[in-house]
DNA sequence: TCTTATTGACTAACTAGTCAGTCATTAATG
DNA sequence: CATTAATGACTGACTAGTTAGTCAATAAGA
C-alpha cells in the first residue's frame, strides 16, 4: 500500500471507525483514542484529517445523511393516480430510508441523542429530507381524496402517521435488540394493508 | 425550613435536577456539579444520598418508569367485545404513557441514548410494561378477529403497529421541537380512525 | 535525499469522587 | 429559662484519573 493510497483512504476509514464508536457510546462518552485504534491509526492522524472531535462527528453524521437526501428527488415525480401505488411508493421510500440498515437506525439514534449539542443536524435532516417528503405526500393525499380514491379522513392532515410504522420499527429495534428480529418487508406490507383497508370488516 | 424537613426533600430535589440535566445532555456529558447547582446544593450533598453517578442516573430513570408500570394492571381487565372500544382503550393507554408529557418523552430518549451503558433499564421497561401490553393486545385482537368484529389482517400479528403513532409522535417531538406543536388527542383520533376504517373509501 | 504521512509522548483542562471541617438545629443539663 | 453538648446535613477544597488536542521526531515512499 503506497503512502498516497493510504492518504486517500484514511478519511473514510476514520469515519467508519467513528461511526462504530459514536453510535455505541454517543458523542461525549466516545474517546478519540478508541476511534483511532479501531481505524488502526493513532490519535494524531485523526487531527491530520479532522480539525477536532465535533467536526469529526458532524462529518460522520452528514456522511450518513447524504444517500438519504439524494433519493428525495426521485420521489417528487410521483403522480397521484392510484391510492395503493402512491402509498406503497411512499412507504417503501420511508422504510428504505428510516429502517433499512444499521446506518439508518443509528442515524436516528444519533440525531435524537445529540439534538442538544448539534441542533442544526436534525434541523438539516428535517429541511432536506423529512419536510419535502411530507409536503409531497400531503399533495398526493389531497389529490387522491379530491378524486374520491381515498376517504377524506382526519389522518390526511397528519402525514407523519404514514411514516409512523417505519419510525416505530426503528425505535423498537434500537430499544429492544434482544426481542426477536422483525422482517422489514412483512412489517411494511402489514402496515400498508392496515392503512388501506383498516381493521373493521369490509363487505 | 428545619434540617429534618430538608433531609426529607433533598433526594427528590436532586432527582428532579438530575432529570433536567441528564435529559439535556445524556449521562456522560452531564456534570454532577451542574446537577448540584440546579438542586441548590453542592456536589458533596449528592453523595450523601446517592453513592455514585450511575446510581443517581438509574434511580432517576426508575422514578420515571414507576407511574407507567403501575397503570399496566388496569389494562389487563379489558374485554374484547367491541373493536373500537378495545382499540381506543389501548391507544389511549399508549399515548398516555408514551407521548403524554415531557417525562414520557425524555424517558424514551434516555432509554435509547443509554441502552449501551444501562441495558437492563430498557430490558426492565420491556418486561414490565411493553411486553405485557403487547401480549394483552394480541389476545384482544385475536378474539375480535375470531368473533368477526375485525378483519383477519396481517397487521394482527404485529401489535407494535398499534403503538406506532404514539411512538412516532414522540420521536417527532424529540427530533423536531422547532416544528409546530401537534395536538396529542387529535393525533390519536386520526390514528384510531385510520386503523379502524383505512383510507380506501367505504360504501 | 527529500517529502510527507504518521507517530506517541506531552500538556492543559476537566470532572468523579473524597473527606475533614462548619454550622444550624435539637436535646440535655443546671 | 439559660447554657452547653451532641447531632447530622451540608460544604468546598482536594486528589486522582481521564482525555482532547499539540508538536517535534520518525519512518517510509518517490
Amino acid at each position: 500500500m503506497t503512502a498516497r493510497r493510504r492518504k486517500a483512504e484514511r478519511p473514510g476509514e476514520i469515519l467508519e471507525a467513528a461511526f462504530e464508536e459514536f453510535s455505541k457510546n454517543g458523542f461525549a462518552a466516545t474517546r478519540l483514542d478508541d476511534i483511532a485504534a479501531r481505524a488502526n491509526v493513532t490519535k494524531g492522524t485523526i487531527y491530520v484529517y479532522y480539525s477536532n472531535k465535533e467536526v469529526l462527528f458532524e462529518t460522520m453524521v452528514r456522511e450518513l445523511m447524504t444517500p438519504v437526501i439524494a433519493e428525495v428527488e426521485a420521489l417528487m415525480a410521483m403522480e397521484a393516480t392510484d391510492a395503493e401505488a402512491v402509498l406503497r411508493a411512499f412507504m417503501k421510500f420511508i422504510y428504505a430510508n428510516v429502517a433499512a440498515d444499521r446506518q439508518c437506525l443509528e442515524l436516528m439514534r444519533l440525531l435524537l441523542l445529540e439534538s442538544e449539542r448539534f441542533p442544526h443536524l436534525s434541523h438539516e435532516h428535517f429541511t432536506q429530507f423529512v419536510n419535502p417528503m411530507q409536503l409531497k405526500l400531503q399533495d398526493c393525499l389531497n389529490e387522491l381524496a379530491d378524486k374520491g380514491l381515498i376517504r377524506k379522513a382526519p389522518a390526511l392532515s397528519l402525514t407523519d402517521l404514514i411514516s409512523g410504522p417505519a419510525v416505530a420499527l426503528n425505535v423498537w429495534r434500537l430499544l429492544f435488540p434482544f426481542a426477536g428480529a422483525i422482517d422489514t418487508d412483512e412489517h411494511m406490507e402489514a402496515a400498508l394493508d392496515l392503512f388501506l383497508n383498516g381493521l373493521l370488516p369490509r363487505d
